[in-house]
DNA sequence: TTCCTTTATCACGATATAGTGATATATTAT
DNA sequence: ATAATATATCACTATATCGTGATAAAGGAA
């Protein structure tokens, strides 16, 4: 469907969404753990991701209060499967992503903990705010 | 580069422009014909004209007053026959591809003739406001 | 030249989207 | 029950985008 393949690409327009899949063709990921790569408050993230998932693209599941989110398993949208590869066709020397894994790995290492998002999101307007 | 599938991405995340790629796919096309098929205003045919041109996705060629529009040819964005390739492979059978396939062969039959285009715009903009 | 045409671009209004803070829900621990 | 936590959703602002009419630029015919 024309339909399906809109919502994807508009799914995929945007940076911060490209970033998100990349990421998760990696490893699976909570929301806490992607504010602190991506730099954003809980809300930003938690929408991105709904988006992602409207399209088919992401999944999600539940373990305890944590929502850990990877790719689709789902085959029903044929053409998401296309759109993932071009993006893992992405050469690994772009910085964005260089930058992105970096953090992700960091994560990694750290493991599920509590962070506290309303700390975390507070710390992370800082940053920002901070870098101009 | 990152930037380079998101300008993509984005350049297909609106319905008329896919249905213009979809359309050039078949052949070239000028701008008052695509007015014609996709029923819209000619600087809002142009405007995504030069979306998609910006993305790579399309290329232009100009004789005499006329800009006739192609899939492009260059393959500096190699990303982009990927998702050239993603749009053609959708099925035939998809109600809008269908009707603008019917508007086009029309099109193609009449050929290239004056047509008037800011006529064409009044008729077009009566068309859908009769159409609610 | 003058007139008619096609196309690109500008300015505008209406709508959509990104990012945020506050709030609501749900889970877990005490 | 109460407290602390993670997440989703709502309401809001700032910004971006879509579609349009008017205008400008450029080619072709009289």
């Amino acid at each position: 469907m024309l339909k399906d393949i809109i919502k994807t690409s508009k799914a995929l327009s945007d940076e911060t969404r490209v970033r998100i899949v990349i990421l998760l063709m990696r490893n699976e990921l909570c929301v806490c753990q992607l504010m602190e790569i991506l730099g954003m408050g809980q809300s930003t993230v938690s929408k991105h991701l709904g988006i992602l998932r409207n399209a088919g693209l992401i999944e999600v599941e539940k373990r305890g209060t944590w929502s850990f989110y990877g790719l689709s398993r789902d085959k029903a949208n044929k053409h998401n499967l296309d759109f993932i590869r071009i993006l893992s066709s992405l050469p690994k020397n772009d910085p964005f992503i260089q930058n992105d894994e970096k953090k992700l790995i960091k994560v990694n290492k750290r493991g599920i903990t509590f962070c506290n998002t309303i700390e975390l999101g507070r710390r992370i307007r800082e940053r920002s705010n901070h870098a101009g």
